[in-house]
DNA sequence: AGTTAATATGCACATATCTGCATATATTCT
DNA sequence: AGAATATATGCAGATATGTGCATATTAACT
């Protein structure tokens, strides 16, 4: 049971809702999040931890970067579960859309773009 | 976008998640689920409001009881979606075992049961 | 209409959550 | 090894959430 609440409660904030649906379309290191959703370092950093210890992400070093992805072999059953859900749902939205517009434009040039 | 936060949200809390158990055995008035989950009055009615606020639940008046049930027809599709991920998951706990167990003996005899 | 009983809710308090700022950590690359 | 840089995290403050207690509300039934 603790698992479930653990993913309900990763996915009932919106920031890390954003997040989810911005690393559906593709993976992504710290600093593209920040640039796709328009927040500070911490702030991402923070909640792209909050949706991996949920169980949601899994982390990948290249080069200088860590980049963040669905994990859909994850341990926490739940997760995948709602990964999916979010992913085969018609969530859409105008923030949701600016997300997917400036991710377009993100670039793997660190927290310093801003 | 918010109505997913909405359901995700009311579902991210453990008590609300074992009343969603409960009345996925069986509708229940208040009185039932306080015996069910062994809780105080307010602590019932104020997580079926929740729960009913985000779709989860419809109640219907059955003489002197407020009966709630899930609402399956609800206009918040998550909402739907969730309750059938959560009936459909084996989740199942001590915690839980225990509420099935109340329930099955408890009757609709009102809060003063207490 | 008044009484009774089930449910809802205002208030206060404790606890959890989210965020920015500053700084620590860790890894790459020279 | 040292410098540079991407990411993680301790701390503090603001806000949100969950609960008990007492009380309000609402509908049934006499």
């Amino acid at each position: 049971m603790q698992d479930l609440i653990k993913a309900m409660k990763a996915l009932s904030d919106e920031t890390r809702l954003r997040i989810l649906k911005v690393l559906l379309e593709k993976e992504c290191c710290v600093c593209e999040v920040m640039q796709a959703l328009d927040i500070s370092q911490s702030r991402a950093s923070r909640n792209l931890g909050i949706l991996q210890e949920a169980g949601f992400l899994k982390p990948r070093r290249d080069g200088v970067w860590i980049v963040y992805s669905i994990d859909w072999q994850a341990t926490n059953r739940y997760a995948t579960y709602l990964a999916k859900l979010v992913r085969d749902s018609p969530v859409s939205n105008e923030v949701l859309e600016k997300d997917r517009e400036r991710l377009k434009h993100a670039k793997q040039i660190g927290p310093g773009c801003k």
